[in-house]
DNA sequence: CTTATCCCCTGCCGGC
DNA sequence: TGCCGGCAGGGGATAA
């Protein structure tokens, strides 16, 4: 269920286990990965390509390969992963270690000629997708082309913000999620995003008052990069999971009291998701003198 | 155009 | 113990 924290740390991981090998062959386990998309790339970009680097946008993982000869480094073609809801690439040093029921994708690595493992893509609920693209292309990919900024690598002014607000009458948690807005926010950040700025996720976009789109547009880096920080330096992916820094304030903390005031945590559902905020900490109307 | 609802999937949890 | 509804961090399609 990752949101840009976790896609960042395994695009940090997938640099560590792919750096310096290459794609020999893959297996697909499960069609629906594909979804229809078009797999004409796949036998070429998959069969024998090197590895030259990974890239992250929003919640997309960019695989950039080639197979061009040893030297000519400009990438041919992208593998673009989407992990979903329960998507995760997993690095296996062996091939001869087992799949399990979930595995969806296999690529077969080689290092110097030699076999060096494989990456499995692992997917309880399905929902993952993989493209291949030419790399030149990579971003016509429809899914790609309609991302607004990365919400790290690009992180959106206060101007910015306020230009998005601008007679917007959804709830500011709905827009900060909106991919096409900005990309990378998914529910658990936009939550811990609005607690920490004092905001009701409600608040119609366009009432959120200028100082608090300034504090919106400050915390959103701060916060994306001390989760990532926080997971990395424990070897860990998922938010939440065991062993894991605790970075929900209050997410899926209803009943819970705000680890800020005490007040009871309230959850309620914005634009279909779950959504928690503190009513104390998070007034609807803020004053705007 | 904007906004809301449903759908895709599987697993888990709490209540009865 | 078993069944059932509700929920889950993704986004796309469709309807109003």
């Amino acid at each position: 269920m990752p949101e840009l924290p976790e896609v960042e740390i395994h695009a940090r991981y997938l640099r560590e286990w792919l750096a310096g090998k290459s794609i020999a062959d893959y297996t697909v386990y499960d069609p629906k990965l594909l979804d229809g998309a078009d797999s004409a790339f796949w036998d070429a970009a998959l069969r024998g390509s090197r590895v030259l680097g990974i890239r992250r946008t929003a919640k997309y993982l960019l695989i950039d390969l080639t197979d061009a000869p040893e030297g000519e480094n400009t990438p041919r073609w992208t593998l673009v992963v989407h992990l979903r809801m329960t998507g995760k690439l997993v690095y296996d040093a062996y091939v001869a270690e087992s799949l399990s029921k979930w595995t969806r994708l296999s690529l077969f690595l080689t290092e110097n000629g030699e076999p060096a493992g494989r990456l499995r893509f692992e997917d309880i609920r399905r929902f993952g997708r993989v493209w291949v693209v030419p790399t030149e292309q990579v971003f016509e990919l429809p899914e790609l082309a309609s991302l607004g900024p990365d919400a790290l690598q690009q992180p959106s002014s206060a101007e910015r913000l306020k230009e998005l607000c601008a007679g917007v009458r959804r709830p500011i948690k709905v827009l900060l999620m909106d991919q096409t807005a900005l990309g990378g926010l998914g529910n658990i950040c936009a939550i811990e995003v609005l607690h920490r700025v004092g905001v009701s996720p409600a608040i119609p976009a366009c009432q959120v008052p200028e100082d608090r789109l300034e504090a919106i547009a400050r915390t959103i880096p701060e916060y994306l990069e001390w989760a990532i920080s926080a997971q990395e330096r424990r070897k860990l992916i998922y938010l939440g999971e065991p062993g894991a820094v605790n970075v929900f304030g209050i997410y899926a903390r209803a009943g819970e009291p705000c680890p800020r005031c005490g007040t009871t945590i309230v959850r309620t559902v914005l634009g279909g998701r779950g959504t928690f905020h503190c009513p104390a900490c998070q007034p609807m109307l803020v004053d705007a003198s």
